[in-house]
DNA sequence: TATGAATGAGACTTCATTCAT
DNA sequence: AATGAATGAAGTCTCATTCAT
């Protein structure tokens, strides 16, 4: 607002290039998630993406800042790319079964689990971080479409559903859960096979309680 | 070759003192605890438990070794003190919400969210902690007592329990992920009555479930 | 990949000082010389050259390579410092005795000596050493020089010579290691009486064999 | 003299072991040689001897008198290892090559060799081993014989030596020069013909030197 | 006498950050 | 704005030596 204003004619006063930004930030996400925050050196992160040191500190300050910028960029990728699809065919235990399915695709996919096992372990070192986390948590798009899905049952009288939220967060956090604790917290792959059987377990545990 | 050399084979003569061992352990587990592996010197371990830098590579080898150490012996500690109280009322959904509330009591404590946090972090970092937290995984005492519970009910006619492993395992993970979301992976309070409604929110879903 | 990175490449801003190598350098030498090479700190080197430890880092990555680069300039300044002073007066034995007294000049003066000692010591830690050395080895503009003259000699008849670069070698070889036997590899000083004898002694053997 | 009675009957009062003392040195001298002074810890020699670190300072005080105890008992062994063959065939050529190609096969046998670049590069920073050295500089009993030889060659009137002594010396430096540099001061083998070269051409120049 | 646990100093190297350009 | 050379602090680990046994 400042700085980028549209009058012709000024000198080329250099803008703080975002390209060169975007590049600092995949970088860092890159070196971050792979390693961790203190085995990353703010001399890796600016090679990596190809500009000076004090570009990095010229954009972000210091490097938690960068940190934090990393994390809050990684996040917002990660919600845009819940695409909402979540069947509805009439058999609540296989459309549940399939929704866990994804929930545990997406959560335990490299990228998201690397940054999961990185916010859990600086979350202690960076209060800026339990901010961002807190404001994060529940806020999940596949957890609303869960969520609804359970509303649609107990209104279609499938299940005996009174409180579709906390089934929703139930069904999520069992399978995450135990998704993790089966991959090392997503360091290990995870089978088709034995991925579906801990959707389908949790799932059955949640359509048994609420069977009507 | 090492013991004896050239002459007949005395006696070892100093032992490595089990105290020094067992400061060198406190120290590291304090730090580590607190601040991570990286960010934990050897230097300020050693200075902790009050011995020289070389007394603590004698002890351990390296920081990795001591660092192995430190969790080995901290989940040791952790599974001694399961104390095995799980009460039977009668009352499955009472019983059950008690072990919940004992296991999230448990694994929130601050040490041992905080040994799960640095476990976590480290885990990608030294692939002998995958071995060492692989080995660990389900031999749990705690559930173990509430799988024999399930199994109780259900020879009592109180809940119908199939897979009372299965069960046992989903009443701990389903409060554990909760819990853990709520304290901020337990780096916050949690105040008693948010881990009854947690602990009972698990416990009714189960006994929903198996209702016979 | 390492000079343009996301914008258009400028000008490097700022380049690696060559005052401050040749401090290094310089300061190394004389290190190295005085100490050897495991008894010298990286410490010392950039206190005496007056620049912080990294900058030492920055230029030469590692002390291995400085100690390399320090090998390296120091054989370029005594091959340069190599004045192809060799009179022919058509007196063979005084001028081949003066050459060698000057080979042994050379060869003995301190630092020359110095690194040749520490040469030796280090050549089997690093094998770069053994290759440089190997490089270097005969290829010195004295001995062209002793060569010839022994070829001139040969073409006035003043001495009878086969092989001049054999020759050459010879009256260097045999000044040289007798030189260094009697200074304890260069470690003492030489007078000049003994120096003129072991000159004198190894031209008259050269003289003799090949007078016609 | 004062320890080491031989009356019987005294209780056994634990006498400093010379076997030890012998693993000590063993040990020492193959690590020194292997890995020069610095570069060679205390800790490792007690652990190739197999003996305790008090041991190797109650036989030796510290590192450095060990180290000088390896020189000497070295050098100890090797004059011994000196046979004393040396044919008179009745031509000095092939005599004193075949002498020459021993002195090289002793010197720069690889022990022997190690022990030399040690000592060099050990040589400005133990005044004792320039004791040490310069004492031992020339009493050779190799040296010795070819001197012998060429008094008898200059008695039969196969060569003319004034100075026998000299001749032996030159003939001993001019080959150990060569073979040196040839084999990066022993670091490199050194084929059977190369050495016969080197052998041949420095004879070769002493007889045409000292030919009648 | 012999052991090896323990020490304090110091080794090489890397870090986040700033400064001169 | 951007570069990367330079800094000073701090990192892990090893050393020669001593001390308690």
């Amino acid at each position: 607002m400042s700085s980028s204003g549209v009058g012709p004619g000024r000198p080329p006063v250099r803008q703080k290039s975002p390209a060169k930004r975007a590049a600092i930030v995949a970088a860092a996400t890159k070196l971050f998630l792979d390693q961790g925050y203190e085995r990353t050196s703010v001399d890796a992160i600016a090679a990596e993406a190809g500009v000076g040191k004090q570009t990095v500190y010229g954009h972000f300050g210091d490097k938690e800042q960068l940190f934090l910028a990393v994390v809050e960029e990684t996040r917002r990728e990660q919600e845009a790319a819940l695409t909402g699809v979540l069947q509805d065919t009439g058999d609540p235990l296989a459309d549940l079964t399939a929704a866990a399915e994804l929930v545990l695709e997406g959560v335990l996919s490299p990228p998201i689990a690397a940054l999961h096992r990185l916010t859990i372990a600086e979350l202690p070192h960076h209060p800026e971080l339990q901010r961002l986390w807190r404001d994060r948590t529940g806020r999940n798009r596949r957890e609303e479409l869960i969520t609804e899905y359970f509303r649609n049952c107990d209104a279609k009288g499938l299940l005996r559903v009174d409180d579709a939220e906390l089934a929703a967060r139930q069904l999520t956090y069992l399978t995450l859960a135990e998704g993790r604790v089966v991959t090392l917290q997503g360091t290990q792959p995870l089978s088709k096979a034995e991925r579906h059987r801990i959707a389908h377990d949790a799932a059955d545990l949640l359509v048994r309680a609420h069977r009507p």
